[in-house]
DNA sequence: TTGTAGGCGTTATCAA
DNA sequence: TTGATAACGCCTACAA
């Protein structure tokens, strides 16, 4: 067994005294390759300790068998899950991840975009920052038909798939619970971003209102960054609001469940005061007194969905170009932060 | 432009009337190349869309500069967290990430491993599953001098080095400082795995009670997945003890949380009745009422930690062989659930 | 400072 | 059914 040197099908072919063709053929179960002598090279392969070379591979193939994966963070509950999902489904496929993070920053989105694109990967999947505004940087994979999906936060495009859920009709139906359940003036906390998820969400949240005979009021809606901290802050600020309201939407779990304990700390009693409900369904959600009224959002079958569409593409199974969305089912999960 | 076909250094070179090898040498700012020769190919490489092929590039130098990661689960706050730190260091310093998920179980575990090798990662990262009980499947890594390191679950082995916090001690000061709160009769919930995490924790604990004249009765220790809805099953089971406990270790935010919840709704008081120690500080910690006394874990330093070791030893800047363990500072965060 | 040429390990084409 | 051989794109002695 040699130790510091490399077996490759010369080796295995030399030793056989047959060519490096045959062997090659056969290590791909190639049905041309009589049986026994495929045996034959199965056999001393395992005994030789053999691998493929990976690159050699590719560089013949033109193809590397890797999707690459590009977040705006890596450390949220919500995030991770979508990638469980997309790795199950990449490793039952044959396929390798390379993860990136672009901690919401355009500029390091598009360095990871450039990484990527260096590393060859055969498909991409990105979940866009809160400030990359323009896809210039995705478009040397356009040119090179290298496809591209988006999920949740997503970007129209007429090359990419995108995977997300109808953020507009789930903010809608958030809303539309906390005017059922009699509020009247409802503050809705968001991020200031272009990005899809939170511009649908606030628009979901007027059509509410609107639709109940409810005025929209600018000063109704608070921007921050969805963060625990940020969420303390808030309570802060809508105890100082002349008038308290009655009801709050909040774009984000983490964020609602420490506005809520913010708000408890100065005596507001929730629901009966102030009804709650988030984004999201994370495990806060049910941790936080009360339990908080949330959307369910199925990350790790997103994570699924995106992977599996990107590989059929890859696959020839399917032609990503005519999919223009696919939307997954959310739905209201009722606790008692809003029964009222 | 051409489109459907890759520029190659070939091209450049002919186009500039050189050879290759300048080519090759000015893209790599090898200083030999003359100011000017260098701006030139820099300037036909930007404007012909030349992209280095890593394949051709990984084929000759043997290497990828590739790491990959293999961990139990993608989807929780804490593992994330770990790998946004390692995913931080390794882009800085132009490394790839490759990350695959054992689900646990040491089966898919030996199989993420050989995806790893036959991918020819530069290094690996691994936090060990469950149930994996012997490293023989990183057998392979060590034949070819390939360098390995553990992180938070991890092994003894000679050419490993691990990165984790002193789970030990950590227990034991969790622990004491419920016995310093009173606290005789003090269940600890953790996992039935052989995974140092849990051992050191359980030891730890059982120090602690021994040094401060507490009996250990293993009828205390009780065992379960950690998860959530465990945490809700741990409560039915503590309440149904004949004597009830007034202190509770458990080796997990998640489950502490839950498993508080539980009692609560029956009517026992935090900390009053029985007190709290969690385990890592997760965002959860801070939302459960009272807040979580927890040992604050640092996972993201711990990525960076682990990420950076294994690529100075890459780099020849350190030998991975001559350090055993690195330990990082954990500390135990007292919040309202063990104050009584 | 630049050029020549061989080799990294595979696979596909053509011929036998 | 098998074999010989030319790419794939890059790097690096060695030579000039």
């Amino acid at each position: 067994m040699n130790k510091d040197k490399e077996v490759t099908i010369y080796d295995l072919a030399e030793k056989l005294n047959i060519s490096v063709a045959t062997v090659s053929r056969a290590l791909k179960d190639d049905p041309v390759v009589s049986k026994k002598t495929r045996k034959k090279i199965y056999d001393l392969a395992e005994e030789m300790g053999y691998r493929s070379n990976h690159f050699a591979r590719n560089l013949r193939n033109q193809r590397t068998d890797t999707i690459g994966v590009i977040v705006p963070r890596l450390n949220s509950y919500f995030m991770s899950t979508i990638i469980a999902g997309i790795e199950q489904v990449a490793n039952s496929q044959g396929y390798n991840l390379i993860i990136s993070q672009s901690s919401e920053s355009a500029e390091k989105e598009v360095r990871s975009a450039r990484t990527m694109f260096n590393n060859r990967v055969d498909g991409l999947l990105v979940s866009l920052a809160y400030d990359s505004d323009n896809l210039d940087h995705f478009s040397s994979f356009f040119k090179k038909d290298i496809p591209l999906l988006f999920f949740d936060r997503v970007a129209e495009h007429e090359n990419v798939t995108s995977v997300c859920i109808d953020n507009r009709r789930a903010a809608f139906e958030a809303t539309r619970h906390l005017v059922e359940r009699g509020c009247k003036r409802i503050v809705h906390i968001t991020a200031r971003s272009n990005r899809n998820v939170y511009t649908d969400r606030l628009q979901g949240y007027r059509q509410a209102l609107q639709e109940h005979g409810l005025p929209f009021d600018e000063s109704m809606v608070m921007y921050n960054n969805l963060s625990q901290e940020a969420g303390y802050t808030a309570a802060a600020e809508i105890l100082a609001m002349p008038v308290l309201p009655d009801g709050v939407f909040v774009a984000n779990d983490n964020c609602a469940a420490s506005c809520m304990i913010g708000l408890k700390k100065k005596g507001i009693a929730i629901p009966a005061d102030i009804a709650f409900v988030g984004f999201n369904n994370d495990p806060v959600s049910t941790v936080v007194e009360p339990n908080l009224t949330t959307i369910n959002y199925p990350g790790y079958e997103m994570g699924e969905v995106a992977a599996r569409h990107l590989i059929n593409h890859l696959n020839g199974a399917a032609l990503i170009t005519a999919t223009n969305t696919i939307l997954l089912r959310s739905e209201l999960i009722i606790r008692e932060s809003s029964l009222r």
